[in-house]
RNA sequence: GCGGGCGUGAUGGAAUGGUAGACAUACCAGACUUAAAAUCUGUUGGGGCGUAGCCCCGUGUGGGUUCGAGUCCCACCGCCCGCACCA
């Protein structure tokens, strides 16, 4: 008997596949594409276990296809701009570019062994000049088309990367990435004009069927669609310029009941004031100081400045609202002014009451209610209220008719109009950084701002260049920096501002079908290939990654780089959960002369491999000191709750690792990474083998018994599996994988069906552990290479049992089973059923008043 | 606050409205062995009885729809995630 290793027939496959080049992507029309990817990675130097289950879960999909007689295109790539190569060489010296591709070399060595069926001919990073060249024509393309364009704003600056920040890549008031506060800068900036396309973005998702509802939701928030009213107040006593004031609200019904008007500190009139009286300047000083930390937005006390400016209510001139600048008004949202209505909104509420302006109720719950409110009453939209300060509609309707119809008073009256308005604002691209594609312009005294000449394209980036001063080292290389305009031919001035990395990965998926063009894409290749059927990666990209994404592939339509029918680039996406691991920890205290003190208390973290189990402990295997186990987390370095995907494969091979990551959980949720769960797997795919083995070694034409049973079983496992396939459902079609292969073990079946058996075994098995499967259909003298083999095919009719076991329930609880055949009519399955010693002693004597058969599944009779 | 999701054995989790707990882990018992490891076999939701068997209870809690509910509906409790001074 032989033994199960890995480690040789691995390598063995991994060479056979790459000699017959199964995995290269080609285009024919004899056979439906299918284009399955993965959010490609980030070259950090070392792939992790989220890594191998992601890819996994593509390869499965992808070597599924493949065998269901699809032209597969499986492709690979790296997001190679970023950040951390910078830091790398600021840290530990060298050359972002020396690092980035040393990594992509390293990941890529630590990649191949998983085994994936990835076309490697088409790699790429975005870091070559080849892809941030086309990078920069679509860049070009995009502006000549209004898609792109320059503007001064208030942006968001990380002080620790020195860099500007999208409104999306600022969490809860910190660098996405650095963690820095963040702060208020005004620069001259590039922006994509993604707003353009906010209610397009919006409404397409409608059209996602196969996208995460959740993910949905996300992107339909972000986008933040709503409908109100603008209009103007009238002021009194305001400085030059200011005699309107513009305010934007979604209750234009409550508008009998404003009592103030409120302006953000950084609107116009608010800065107007501020130049001419210190006091303003100090409250306005003090409401930005801070403002944008969670922290702050939480505790934060509503805070007003009474100008001392009114205005007149659009419906009584006569009634007169003070203005407050007030702290809680954003300048980006609406019209950056509000009106206030205390009694329907619990901000206003408790602003008014703090500065003593009125409530005045415009709806109550009933027509007696009391008009004195103790607090804002704010019921739903679709609540029925009674107005009784309405100036439209009928006196009872829900907050959502109120809104309608106020709109279209409002409107004939000539207050104001109805607008739509969405929280999504366009898209900051410029970054203060090297390491990422030059934005292909030129600075010229004469001419403005001048496009590069696309034939002048890729703008490379010089490689001479140092970190060791803060900031963007394009701006101090004057011989990079200093050219000449492309339009007069002056001295003129590079853009020195690089692309944010969000802009690498918003089209790779469609440089992919021809990443060797010298056009962005090919049209034929992308109409080919595009759209991606499946898409697989990680939740945290519901958001930034997926909208770009989305926003590129309509740009690129429009400026005729993707055909119309790639407007929504991904059919079906799924976010996949994460690999958690136990956290070991033990804790110690400081040591005399330690920087934090002595005797403070810290917590060591351990190495898996660190810890064993001792009489049902978990122990350090040096000292054996018994380790706290704190429950599953996400694998982070400085947990040490980290399992290095080499050392699993070298341990137990690739198969094992593919087969662990996918079989506990449901792909969507995270699964716990467990040494008995590796050590299980490994077993199973080691019990596989000898059953192979065992198999081999039969008597060819020994007469066996269970021949029938045993296949059809094996048809019911490749129904099974493949529904399990097809739907994500990989934990459950490992499940039915594992019983098959007890059934097998057990089965004194002949040769011929034991051989037929495993043969479909290992194919149904193939996607999950394809180095083990083509080994055993190699021995067992299979055709060419199971990943070309035809995909098994269930026999109906083998998945009808020819006779059935139906449980018979009294009133709805099991009392019986019994034995019929399949085919049996009901009326004798109901005779049966009645006669059943169980089933007449349960009812003791009182006739059926009802039985139901369900064929195939269950009699219940009702007494 | 708004929006969404989830609650099933010791654990991860199965279950087109049709026998709840598949499969795996863990535990326990047994076989093989001088012994251990490995391997194999078996048991394991709770309770009860007259114990080849049968009965009762059981999917967070309480209701409802249904011949039949883990699954559908309502309310509540708990946990998780996303968004958030958004006018």
């Amino acid at each position: 008997m032989t033994r199960y290793t890995p480690s040789e027939i691995e390598a063995r496959w991994q060479a056979a596949w790459e000699e017959s080049a199964v995995f290269k992507a080609v285009r024919s029309a004899d056979k439906p594409k299918y284009y399955v990817l993965e959010m490609f990675p980030y070259p950090s130097g070392r792939i992790h276990m989220g890594h191998v289950r992601n890819y996994t879960m593509g390869d499965v999909i992808a070597r599924y296809k493949l065998a269901t007689g699809h032209n597969v295109l499986h492709p690979m790539g790296w997001d190679a701009f970023g950040m951390p190569a910078e830091n790398a060489a600021m840290a530990i010296g060298g050359h972002p570019k020396d690092w980035t591709y040393g990594n992509i070399k390293d990941m890529r060595d630590q990649m191949k062994p998983l085994g994936l069926s990835i076309d490697w001919s088409r790699e790429f990073a975005t870091c070559d000049p080849e892809y941030y060249g086309q990078q920069q024509a679509l860049f070009l393309d995009f502006l000549a088309e209004g898609l792109v364009y320059r503007k001064n704003a208030i942006v968001n600056w990380d002080p620790v990367d020195m860099t500007v920040l999208a409104n999306e890549q600022v969490e809860a008031g910190r660098g996405w990435r650095s963690g820095a506060l963040v702060e208020r800068r005004e620069l001259t900036q590039w922006f994509f004009k993604i707003s353009d396309h906010s209610e397009e973005l919006l409404s397409a998702l409608e059209t996602l069927d196969n996208w995460p509802a959740k993910v949905k939701l996300m992107q339909a928030n972000w986008i933040g669609k709503s409908r109100g009213l603008q209009f103007a107040f009238s002021t009194v006593n305001a400085p030059e310029g200011h005699d309107r004031i513009e305010v934007y609200t979604t209750r234009p019904d409550t508008l009998l009941g404003a009592s103030f008007v409120g302006v953000s500190p950084d609107h116009p009139l608010a800065k107007e004031l501020e130049r001419g009286n210190p006091d303003v300047a100090a409250f306005c000083a003090e409401c930005r100081k801070g403002g944008t930390t969670e922290e702050a937005i939480e505790t934060a006390e509503k805070l007003g400045f009474d100008t001392g400016i009114t205005v007149r209510h659009p419906f009584d001139t006569a009634h007169e609202l003070p203005v407050y600048i007030a702290n809680f008004i954003l300048m980006d949202y609406g019209t950056g002014a509000i009106f206030g209505c205390p009694a329907h909104d619990e901000r206003d509420f408790e602003f008014a009451t703090k500065y003593g302006l009125p409530i005045i109720s415009t709806y109550l719950p009933s027509e007696d209610s009391a008009d004195v409110l103790e607090e804002a009453y704010v019921p739903a939209k679709t609540d029925k209220v009674f107005y009784n300060r309405g100036f439209a509609g009928e006196q009872w309707q829900t907050g959502s008719e109120a809104i309608d119809t106020a709109i279209a008073f409002c409107e004939s009256n000539g207050v104001g109009q109805g607008v739509t308005k969405f929280r999504l604002r366009d898209w900051g691209l410029s970054r203060q950084r090297y390491w990422g594609c030059p934005i292909p312009v030129v600075h010229c005294d004469t001419c403005g701002v001048v496009p590069e000449k696309k034939e002048n394209l890729p703008i490379e980036l010089p490689y001479d260049v140092s970190f060791d001063t803060p900031g963007n080292p394009l701006d101090r290389h004057p011989t990079w920096r200093d050219c000449a305009c492309p339009s007069c031919g002056a001295p003129a001035r590079r853009e020195t501002d690089t692309m944010d990395t969000f802009v690498d990965s918003s089209w790779y998926f469609a440089r992919f079908t021809a990443p060797d063009a010298d056009t962005p894409t090919v049209m034929e290749d992308a109409s080919y290939w595009m759209n991606v059927d499946q898409y697989i990666g990680g939740i945290e990209h519901a958001i930034l990654h997926l909208l770009y994404s989305r926003f590129f592939a309509r740009a690129m339509q429009i400026t005729g780089h993707l055909p119309e029918s790639a407007v929504e680039p991904f059919d079906a996406l799924f976010t996949q959960g994460m690999v958690t691991h136990e956290i070991y920890q033990t804790h110690g205290r400081t040591r005399a002369g330690d920087r934090r003190g002595e005797g403070v208390p810290f917590t060591r973290y351990h190495f898996p491999e660190e810890v064993t189990q001792r009489d049902g402990k978990m122990v350090l295997i040096t000292d054996g000191t018994e380790v706290e186990i704190v429950p599953s987390a996400k694998m982070s370095k400085s947990k040490k709750n980290v399992v290095d995907p080499l050392n699993i494969i070298s341990a137990y091979g690739a198969d094992t690792a593919r087969w662990f990551v996918l079989s506990d959980s449901p792909p969507e949720r995270d699964v716990e990474w467990t040494a008995s769960g590796a050590e299980a797997a490994h077993k199973h795919l080691s019990r596989v083998w000898n059953l192979c083995d065992r198999i081999s070694a039969m008597d060819k034409d020994a007469k066996g018994e269970g021949d029938d049973d045993l296949l059809r079983a094996m048809h019911k496992t490749s129904h099974d599996v493949t529904m399990g396939v097809e739907s994500f459902g990989f934990n459950a079609a490992i499940a039915k994988l594992y019983a098959f292969t007890a059934t097998l073990q057990k089965s004194k079946a002949s040769h011929a069906a034991q051989r037929e058996a495993v043969m479909t075994l290992a194919q149904l098995m193939s996607p999950m552990t394809p180095h083990l499967s083509e080994d055993i259909w190699a021995h067992q003298g299979g055709e060419g290479l199971i990943v070309t083999a035809p995909w098994p095919q269930a026999d109906e009719a083998m998945l009808v049992d020819d006779t059935v076991t139906l449980p018979i329930q009294v009133n709805g609880k099991r009392r019986a089973e019994i034995q019929v055949p399949a085919d049996m009519p009901k009326e004798e399955v109901e005779k049966i059923a009645l006669a059943h010693e169980a089933v007449v002693r349960t009812l003791d004597g009182a006739a059926p008043k009802k039985v139901i058969v369900v064929p195939g599944r269950i009699v219940n009779v009702v007494a």
